[in-house]
DNA sequence: GTCTATACGAGGATAGAC
DNA sequence: GTCTATCCTCGTATAGAC
């Protein structure tokens, strides 16, 4: 049916430009953070004139909520390529050496921390609440496993530990080690999964199986 | 001599007005972080109008780097307040500690993480350069002693546990697990000194003498 | 259905009265 | 030496032409 087959052509073209711009927004996200980038850049970066951009998303706000919609998508990605028969250690750890991945890449987008209007909106965007509780579930359960298996300390409130893996994905620490030039990208990854891991004191962590 | 009197007196009422508002920038920045917060807000704050601000502070960047000034000095204190003979380690745990309590009490101020103008200004500061070299060295010291007694981790570079400490100043996991709700401030400062140190697979750390 | 051109508000900074 | 009133820039959002 031609009709229907036009359709799907221009579903398609759609979704291919609001690709492009989700990556761009991703982009100015991880590079300048939510204030500082504007919606002038994103329209110049992807190389519209703004009112088309505000013909696909209704606001700022809407922009960012949907690269956050896209990037939990990827995390979510990552969490259903895990062997569901791994050690949920290794799991956590693999998520955690992704999210300092995608920083360096400059691939992690940057809100403000602080309570501001953004955090508002997001919590009324449903697809991102949904793919956020999807997210903290699936870690939750492996965070219990990990526990269970004497892999992570058994005292500690799983929701603590939730919040630690989540607040390391925009861990300024990373920006630090990146900007100082000491180290590789490699390294910087391996400093901070065995620090967030094994703490300031303990010692290095059992290699990941696979010669990463 | 009278005269001196006079301006000693101005001096002073100068200086307090000066702490005045900057308590209330320091506040404000806590609160809203550096982008959110409006001079008007400090303003109406301290009681006073605007121009009366732009007199003392030449712009909203000065007014920051004057409260982060403030802030470093005041953690300078807490540096020289500890006991010169004590462990390094538990220094550096005393230090983590205040830190994470000044989050508490909503008087840790916060700077846009990312690459800004704001950063800019700050190096451009002089005293909020000297202040900040002076307490990395410090706490740089204490991590290389600590890591010497076989307290941290030796193979650690001294950087990145100084950038973690640094980090943890600012450590969104103390805002949630403040609006979770089911901690007391204490448990907070304890589960975050402890995942600092021993990390998530670690066991509780020794008690702190003078059983705090 | 894409752009030019503009309305509108917010916020940083300042002139000038008292 | 403090406030009222204002300016100017910038950024979001939209109306209207092609």
């Amino acid at each position: 049916m031609v009709a229907t087959e036009r359709i799907s052509l221009k579903e398609q073209q759609l979704r291919l430009k609001e690709a492009v711009i989700l990556q761009a927004v991703n982009g100015l996200l991880a590079q300048k953070g939510y204030d500082l980038m504007t919606v002038d850049q994103v329209a110049a970066e992807v190389g519209i004139a703004k009112p088309s951009l505000y013909k696909l998303f209704d606001s700022k706000e809407a922009l960012a909520g949907a690269a956050m919609v896209r990037l939990l998508g990827r995390a979510l990605d990552v969490v259903h390529a895990q062997p569901a028969d791994a050690p949920a250690l290794l799991k956590l750890r693999a998520l955690l050496r992704w999210a300092v991945e995608e920083q360096l890449r400059g691939e992690m987008p940057r809100l403000p921390s602080t309570r501001s209007s953004l955090r508002d909106a997001l919590m009324r965007n449903d697809e991102y609440v949904r793919r956020l509780n999807e997210l903290g579930e699936a870690l939750s359960g492996w965070i219990s496993a990990a526990q269970q298996a004497g892999d992570l300390a058994a005292d500690l409130p799983v929701e603590l530990v939730l919040f630690i893996l989540f607040a390391r994905t925009c861990d300024p620490v990373v920006d630090y080690l990146k900007l100082g030039g000491a180290f590789s990208d490699a390294e910087i990854v391996d400093l901070l999964e065995r620090s967030t891991f094994a703490g300031l004191t303990g010692g290095p962590l059992a290699p990941l199986p696979g010669g990463r």
